[in-house]
DNA sequence: ATTATAATTGGAATAATTCTTGATTGCGAC
DNA sequence: GTCGCAATCAAGAATTATTCCAATTATAAT
């Protein structure tokens, strides 16, 4: 079998499928950079940063890889107000904090043993299939 | 049931003004109905409520009331996904949990005693300022 | 190799919201 | 009261993120 990239020897190396999904091209390279960007990147974001290595590839197509990577648990999708969409692929259950002075986003993660749904008076019956924490302020410079 | 209204004995009476904000008769009616949709209406079912009341009333000019409103600390702006936002007479911190089936969306208070800054691990310096809780999932049929 | 299925592309379409502009209103000073 | 000013409103155009669609290309299955 014909290594994809030994050209690329330091660059993370992507499976042909990940959780039954089919990793094409662009699917690959939207995940890597998604991998490497850690700073929450829009959908246009990763398009102009994919064109590099993928100069034909259309906005639509990202957005259709972003999408197919959601569906399958492979990255997270995070919204703020109605802000574009912005991808994470940080599947470990966190919040964000929204630095409204800087725009930069930071994962927060609970601290141990926390389960959020014991903290809140939940419906009877309800079955949590996602949380969503954000926080927005600023970092007091220190 | 008292009434507080001689003219519209079960109608809600509407201040002059609140928190400095100048409560025309658009912003009063759009207020109205938040009292009295408890259930989280978009700007656009906002519109078409208001207009049984205002029948001139622009789309515009509810956006601009809900806008002016939520900028007063009067009512919130919510938002799930990248859906239409929805607005809140709610002021207490509280959660939305956003049943799948259905699509309603409960408000959703904290157990008492709990706050949600000490459950997480901020980033140092962290001032926030602001906090929004999104579940989504089912409700068993019991 | 042929066929079938899935993915990609580019552009058009959509939908929520914001912007622009001109008209209207409310209100204080005179 | 009325004059002037600022705030508000209305209507429609503009914007923006995202989705849809039809045509092409790539991949997989037979």
């Amino acid at each position: 079998m014909v290594s994809k990239n030994t050209e690329h020897p330091e660059e993370i190396e992507i499976p042909e499928e990940i959780s039954g999904l089919r990793m094409t091209r662009q699917r690959q390279e939207v995940y890597r950079i998604l991998q490497q960007e850690r700073n929450h990147p829009t959908a246009n974001d990763v398009f102009m940063r994919v064109k590099d290595r993928l100069p034909n590839i259309s906005l639509a197509t990202v957005y259709n890889c972003l999408e197919a990577l959601v569906q399958h648990g492979i990255i997270r999708q995070v919204n703020f107000e109605r802000e574009s969409s912005r991808y994470c692929p940080n599947l470990s259950e966190h919040g964000h904090f929204h630095d409204q002075t800087t725009g930069v986003i930071h994962d927060i993660d609970f601290k141990p043993g926390i389960r959020l749904a014991d903290l809140l008076n939940l419906p009877p019956g309800a079955v949590i299939e996602d949380v969503e924490i954000t926080l927005r302020g600023k970092l007091a410079n220190i």
